[in-house]
DNA sequence: GTCTATAACGGGATAGAC
DNA sequence: GTCTATCCCGTTATAGAC
């Protein structure tokens, strides 16, 4: 029971490292053999330290995530103990739900470029990582939000988190190419600067009217 | 010259169909013999009609883009054409951005889910899309809008632009699940009415004062 | 123009040595 | 607990028959 780092655990951390970093640039297709080899660890260990290339996968998302998620609910729990009663203030929520994305730990810029292919991957994989690590989020947000937007129904509470949820994900997922495509005058920087910017044009959009939607009865 | 749609064309569309359907269903990865086999083709067909699998999904992207360019930007020439000088209407030019990824053709659905791959994919591969299908369309649309909010600054305008584009773009990807994680409450059904939820959503967004960016200057 | 058969390769997983 | 060597499979692409 010292406080040193095991072999086995560091190296697990460089195979979870280059991984991330290489499926980031690559794609999920990237071999274990050029992941291993990057990280200067032999083939074997990945499946002794995680079974399978996709449990891989799993633990990469796992260990990013979950911290993220953490804070948001810590965040949260602080502004509702702020606010026992009554509304909740609606830039704060989103900031709650935002913030820790893009400062959290300092390593989250590592798995940016994941970000989008993990939210557009296959029902079945998706599926899997919405249960374990959003709904829950999800559902305290979806109640923080109605307290902060009382008059919205909550069909276009759940699409507007769900448009905020598509912004966050593409600016951590174009993060790389944004300079390149606005000629260097966007930038993700700054992750107050990032977040605030989000925030922003989100509350504005959660706080609009209901747009009238003409629609038709079946007959 | 007859107007009978030769045996090679009707292989070609099947192939297209079928691969578009299936990388939507199960991801990039999917096997060429899936495609084939349920298409009711050879193998051979494949590389005979595209040359190679990659070049097999290019041309499904062309497919599906390029038609919803061209009629966002003939809505745009109509909208250019009825304000030939002062302030566009904000809305319409958001609308005339995204209602026709909505609608435009009848299958616009069929890619839906590959839609956010697409947009996830590895840099190289999303510069080469991004040139070949979205750089003209989207400096038209930032002149619109430039037009359409001139007071915003030119870099605030892009970023506001990005996120109408994270919004979208999360929307399609997610058609299928939003009605599962919602529990029935959200649906992309109609496309006039998913229309005008992201375009209200997007022009308060749009609208919102710049945020006070309390830059630190370097010292 | 279409299909068959095959080549050439690289992948993930594993059994067993260390 | 870690590494080596190997197995076996599925892949794309192609050469050539029809």
């Amino acid at each position: 029971m010292n406080g040193a780092v095991s072999a086995g655990q560091e190296t697990r951390t460089r195979i979870l490292d280059t991984a991330e970093r290489l499926m980031g640039e690559r794609g999920f297709e990237v071999p274990l053999r050029a992941i291993t080899a990057e990280a200067g660890v032999n083939l074997g260990a990945v499946n002794y330290h995680f079974h399978s290339k996709d449990a891989l996968l799993d633990a990469i998302i796992a260990r990013r995530f979950t911290p993220v998620n953490q804070r948001r609910l810590e965040m949260l729990d602080t502004l509702e103990a702020c606010h026992p009663e009554g509304a909740l203030p609606l830039e704060e929520v989103l900031e709650a739900f935002l913030r820790p994305v893009f400062e959290s730990s300092p390593d989250m810029c590592h798995i940016r470029p994941l970000i989008g292919r993990i939210y557009s991957a296959p029902r079945e994989f998706l599926s899997r990582v919405y249960g374990r690590h959003l709904t829950g989020v999800i559902q305290r947000f979806i109640s923080a939000l109605q307290r902060a937007a009382p008059d919205l129904p909550p069909a276009e509470l759940f699409w507007r988190l769900h448009f905020t949820v598509g912004m966050m994900v593409h600016t951590m997922n174009w993060a790389s190419i944004l300079p390149v495509i606005s000629n260097g005058a966007c930038e993700v920087g700054d992750p107050g600067e990032t977040t605030a910017r989000l925030v922003a044009f989100a509350a504005a959009g959660f706080r609009t009217h209901v747009p009238a939607t003409e629609k038709h009865f079946h007959a």
